[in-house]
DNA sequence: GCTGAAAGGAGAATGAG
DNA sequence: CTCATTCTCCTTTCAGC
């Protein structure tokens, strides 16, 4: 699949907003008919434009209150300790986020947790006991502003 | 809806890894039958345990290949200044997150955008000519490592 | 390529036990 | 929760534009 057209995108739009709408509706609104509409949809899923369907949570409903951006600085940057790392991030849940900056730090990490004390003991406990971390400097996330999944299409 | 137990978590954790799952699968994967796994996924519909299932799309393919965190401190603090920043939070599509943080910054929002021109018209063109933004730090993104919706239930 | 219709089947939704 | 039933909608195939 190389391009995407005007309906391409629409269908996009539209699935990265609610994705639980049905194909009936969803034609609808792109301005299609049903069957090939469901035939742009596969194509898109197919070609990985589409990467999954998720269900979003409420973290809040579910006790987890607290939000930080945890910037990290390594101790040495070789590949064993960087696999180090990136094996614990990939394990653990309390990382929503981890990205490599440029910057005055390594990493910077969104981290989420029930309160500051679970915060503070993931912290402590996990991250800084797998040995490779040099420093960290944590931002608590005072207010959630924003916070989306859907990319700017078209 | 007051208390999930662990047939609600279970389905929790499944649907924000894969909401396109049908109601038999799922049912078999948290060791329910179909209709009171069915009911349950309803009540956290309801109750808002569940906010939206989205469709998750792949931003390279899209052509977004630059994300940045950017930094913000605002002019002034009152009222005014505030709901005009966040007009333009609200309804800018290349600004995915935005949370105030304590720290020596008002606002870290992440951008995305098709190239680091793109980013720069967006930095200087939009968010400065919102007349409200005293300075900005951007840190561009180098890799991302780790980016999941899935939060740490259970 | 698209539309529209139509058939079949799958799965969602409901009600009773 | 299980069972059974209803019913909606998905999915495919066909025709024709």
């Amino acid at each position: 699949m190389n391009e995407l057209d005007s309906f391409d995108l629409s269908i996009l739009k539209v699935l990265q907003e609610d994705s639980s709408i049905h194909m009936q509706a969803l034609a609808e609104r792109v301005n299609l008919s049903k069957t090939p509409c469901w035939r742009r949809v596969k194509k898109l899923e197919e070609s990985g434009y589409i990467r999954k369907y998720v269900a979003l949570l409420d973290h809040r409903k579910l006790g987890l209150s607290v939000m930080a951006y945890v910037q990290v600085s390594m101790k040495d940057h070789d590949l064993n300790t960087l696999q180090v790392f990136l094996d614990f991030v990939e394990q653990s849940p309390y990382i929503l986020d981890c990205h490599a900056t440029a910057g005055n730090f390594d990493y910077v990490m969104k981290v989420i947790a029930a309160d500051t004390e679970e915060l503070e003991n993931f912290l402590m406990r996990e991250l800084l006991s797998s040995g490779v971390i040099q420093s960290t400097n944590t931002n608590l996330i005072l207010r959630q502003k924003k916070s989306t999944t859907e990319l700017p299409v078209k």
